[in-house]
DNA sequence: CTGAAAGCGCTTACAG
DNA sequence: CTGAAAGCGCTTACAG
């Protein structure tokens, strides 16, 4: 790399390694006519500070960890993009990690970050995360973490959400006004409270509309697409078989559709469908998909910004932030 | 975080710093009975060893960075998690940087990264990238750069791609056989040869086929998904319109679809389409759409191998692999 | 097999 | 306003 140091720029100069340091940094200490000349010169030899010695001596080191499921996703795209447009314009650093919804993987990348590699981190549980997790640890040592979309539940967690219960209820309540009886609601395993609260949602708006809970309509989904639509075939298989489908993920909704293309049901006629979801080509499939869709760029941005305010400690107090967004219902033809 | 180093480890058991040191990475020079107190110790005590020391010393940073134009598209989001596949198993850390097609944001990215912050940079580049660019420094400094995807077109650079040329010829002659006369080719700017290779094969089947090279026929997009949009309104509505698209990239294909619906234009009755795309929901949309599928993941995968067997320079003398991948024509509902 | 010492490239309290 | 010196937490050539 360029191997251009304080110690060769301050030969150069004629100066003390130190006063250069301070130049660089804009210290009060040193003349602006010994600023102008060291700044030149630092641009002239294109000078770029050694970041792990910069990091060592500080303690910073301006970099945040995001840790998600997958990459592979709509939202999590989304959310990624928002995190990275405010951390680009702070000047911090993003590292990326993928647990592929796995809680080793997420464990050991925990335990990595333990290490003082970054200064905060966002993170999107997997969804079969057991409760008390040695993310607690981190943060009881002060350590700055924001939970998104995938968060626990629990009270001292900073976390930004949507409004999932509403979502699970609306979307509910929109199947139930086009005429469906038996409503199917897909989830994933786990209980965190995203899942939790969107399939409470789901169960209030059964409640107030008078339609008994059935329990074979709560269909627990894996992570193997395959196995899935496996499941869901089976399930709109059966006897008494669900009329309306509420799928709290988008690849559910995906898988949905395929199994409904081998059994030859057609959608919305035979079965009706809503689901959680970014995909951008929803009002293009065959039928446009209804979707509860998550701000997931704002999100991002979100999440970024209040891990920032924690990390430069304009977070006082105690006070633990708990933000909500609003996702929006859009009925499109899969749920008419 | 985990403010247990080395000094505390040390006195917790009675040995020298040196030792503790050595014995953590497995030295030759340390005892197995001293290597067993001392990872048990550090286990006891959760050691996490401070990664900028380490690096500052070892002069690596076991860090590779990700330069991408964008991140919300299937393509790079399976791209990317095939590098993270790669670089966790190898113990490697992710940066990502995302250019949003800005040569500005890239070129600052670039400078920013000779710090010595990664020791080695995957890049897919902006769309109007001008040749001559900056890498070349870092690249004649011996640091290891791998382009895919979206390459420059010199010899001097390891890339990983696919058969673009190839795909263009292909696709093209699909929408001929379909019984196009006039196809357009929705490009984007600049001339990476990812983006000229794509172009050459569909003018190549053309000659083939005897089909007249029309100028009007290639039309220039921007990043703007409405203006896109816009022209191809604009394209479709002009006197001796095409009646077959192919689309160098996906959201084109995307704003094509919209564009047909305003004008009310069938897919493929009045139009055929065809395009280089990821999406997962090609063939749930309607009509489904014919695509060329490059490996994404693989290509990510290649990358990544190829850039670690550069960093621990298992890559000899001069020589430069230039990986081609082979993607998949997929002809669905949209170009028959 | 173990340890003392130098040094990676910065930053910063302190002295002048 | 400038500079000498200590130190961040590691690693490693060297001595014993």
């Amino acid at each position: 790399m360029s191997s251009i140091n304080l110690k060769r720029l301050s030969e150069e100069l004629g100066l003390s390694i130190s006063s250069v340091s301070k130049a660089l940094r804009d210290s009060y200490e040193i003349s602006a006519e010994t600023k102008k000349r060291v700044m030149e010169m630092a641009e002239k030899l294109n000078y770029q500070p050694n970041p792990f010695a910069s990091s060592l001596r500080r303690k910073k080191s301006l970099t945040v960890a995001v840790v998600i499921p997958e990459i592979a996703n709509n939202y999590f795209a989304l959310a990624i993009n928002g995190i990275q447009t405010v951390a680009q314009q702070k000047g911090y650093h993003v590292l990326t990690y993928l647990t592929h919804e796995n809680a080793k993987d997420q464990e050991s990348t925990i335990r990595h970050l333990q290490g003082g590699r970054v200064d905060g981190v966002l993170i999107s549980l997997c969804s079969d995360t057991s409760t008390g997790n040695q993310l607690t640890e981190l943060q009881n040592a002060g350590f700055p973490v924001v939970f998104f979309d995938r968060v626990p539940d629990a009270p001292g967690c900073p976390t930004v959400t949507t409004d999932d219960f509403d979502g699970g209820f609306k979307a509910t309540e929109q199947l139930i006004k086009s005429g469906c009886k038996k409503i199917a609601y897909l989830r994933v395993s786990g209980y965190l409270s995203t899942t939790v609260n969107r399939m409470n949602g789901y169960l209030a708006a059964l409640q107030k509309y008078g339609i008994p809970h059935d329990t074979k309509m709560i269909v627990e989904c894996s992570n193997d697409d395959d196995s899935n639509q496996e499941l869901i075939k089976k399930v709109l298989k059966m006897r008494g078989r669900p009329d309306g489908i509420l799928s709290s993920v988008e690849k559910l909704a995906i898988s949905t559709y395929y199994a409904c293309t081998e059994i030859n049901l057609k959608i919305p006629k035979d079965l009706k469908v809503i689901s959680f979801s970014c995909l951008r080509t929803a009002s293009l499939l065959s039928p446009s998909l209804s979707t509860i869709t998550p701000p997931a760029f704002e999100i991002g941005k979100e999440a970024a910004s209040l891990l920032f305010r924690m990390i430069e400690k304009k977070v006082y107090g105690n006070r633990i932030d708990k933000i909500v967004l609003n996702s929006s219902l859009i009925q499109r033809n899969s749920s008419r």
